[in-house]
DNA sequence: ATATCATCCGTACCATGGTACAGAGTCAAT
DNA sequence: ATTGACTCTGTACCATGGTACGGATGATAT
């Protein structure tokens, strides 16, 4: 089994060097063994990279993905906790889901309206078709 | 009728003051007409903030957002144009949900484990919740 | 007419999430 | 043992989306 270096590390996770190094400050990630000089790293610590790429992508900040992380690391956390924390999220997701619902059916308003018209565009309004019951109607 | 000054719009708006002014200087608001020395805005600038601010919410940039009023105002936008930078928006927006999605799920499953687990967590693992197929069974 | 408030412009500052050095040390191969 | 690739620490810089401030001028109420 060979030693991972950050370089490595970071390829397998596919971020740069000092992303990798960057959350160690930030403290998303823990401070390896070092080899000699160097830090050697574990397969998990890539998970765990691709795991906060992840995250983020959904829209979490890294303090967010930081305690969910915090979740499975620290000893004292109670499920209780957990519990609450995951149903919390739960409800943010819902909510963001709620919203880009919205803002699609808007959207395909707009893009339905613009069906009806000419090449050049008349008195259309963006704005309108993404409040509620408003002009742009198909 | 009176005269919208920044600050009435920044109040109508739920914005800061400082925050009408940024979004001039990045240019998603139009320089109002002066008044004299001051501006004064229409009711309608008050609805173009708050629009900005609900797309915002929606995960888009101030420079996507731009985009969209874009379509509204710029004289040029045919039909076509328009039709296609919302479909790909569309898409965008559909990606995102389902993302958010499969997140629900893993947090779903994640307070599901911890039911049936003690106060004090065991070798649980947030991380293999959110990898699909993985240990976190209910 | 003068105090008090709001506005003006410009610039500086803040947090978030990185990215890019510089200058030194280390490791591995030849 | 020297080269070259990689790593080390530290600090500086970048974009985004604001927020705050200073010093001047304008508006308004008494």
């Amino acid at each position: 089994m060979e030693k991972i270096t950050i370089g490595k590390l970071a390829e397998m996770a596919g971020v740069g060097v000092e992303t990798v190094r960057f959350y160690q400050r930030k403290e998303l990630l823990r401070e390896p063994k070092t080899n000699g000089a160097f830090r050697t790293y574990a397969e998990a610590d890539a998970e765990k990279i691709i795991f906060i790429k992840k995250a983020q992508e959904l829209g979490f900040s890294l303090a967010e993905i930081k305690e969910l992380l915090e979740l499975n690391t620290k000893p004292r956390v109670t499920c209780s906790t957990v519990k609450q924390k995951t149903l919390s999220k739960i409800k943010e997701i819902e909510e963001k889901i709620n919203d880009l619902n919205k803002m699609k059916n808007s959207l395909e308003k707009l893009s339905c309206v613009c069906d009806e018209s000419q090449d050049q565009i008349r008195q259309f309004k963006v704005q309108e078709c993404f409040s509620v019951g408003l002009n742009c109607k198909c």
